[in-house]
DNA sequence: ATATTGTTTCAACGATCATTGAAACATGAA
DNA sequence: TTCATGTTTCAATGATCGTTGAAACAATAT
């Protein structure tokens, strides 16, 4: 991964709405949730709801499935995945050790 | 960790200047770099510089050391190695398994 | 004391972001 | 068709962010 996707997905991270947000996906799995009841549990108006879920759809990190009237959203765990990869490996010296985090040498 | 310390966190990484920044200085170590060395480095004008230092240092993210007229910086391998965590944790689905990233069960 | 070097602070500007309300679009039911 | 439901789009607003230039501050050398 390449600095300027990191700080994409970073970015769409850094807001605490979509954290929450990217959280309860990942908590309900690959099937997704409908966005009207992401809005109802996050207590976030559906207009600035599907704002936040453009935000986290443009960088890769959902999913999005249209069922009948409902569209369901799920995470893209192979993105995340190499976010955490990108920022174990550039940003936490490169140690693979039970400790992830740790000064080089 | 709480949502909103990774939000803080995670805001303070999702710039261009300080990602690149802050990889630096993970690639250094904890002994540091002073601050106009990094200025030159990143092609980064000094007082734009100050700015992310403090930024990143607002959030925990830096340690400083000041020695004759030169400032050192380092990363702070603990706050980090928490971010990963918290995303690894919450954001990951909760596996330990090679594969950090992936669908709950 | 003055000068020089390294770093930070301040004010200002344009750009981007998050939220709001209203309207529009899409799907399915009566 | 008409209606209700689920979701998105649009325009406007205030807030925050990143950069710039000039000035200030701090530490050392002359």
């Amino acid at each position: 991964m390449k600095l300027d996707a990191a700080v994409s997905l970073l970015g769409a991270l850094a807001q605490e709405s979509r954290l929450a947000l990217f959280r309860l996906l990942v908590q309900k799995g690959p099937d997704g949730i409908a966005a009207g009841e992401i809005a109802e549990r996050l207590g976030v108006a559906p207009n600035a709801l599907s704002f936040h879920l453009k935000e986290l759809s443009k960088v890769g990190l959902l999913k999005s499935r249209q069922e009948g009237r409902f569209i369901y959203y799920a995470p893209d765990f192979k993105v995340m995945n190499g976010l955490v990869a990108y920022l174990s490996e550039n940003c936490c010296a490169g140690s693979k050790t039970a400790d992830p985090c740790c000064p080089p040498r």
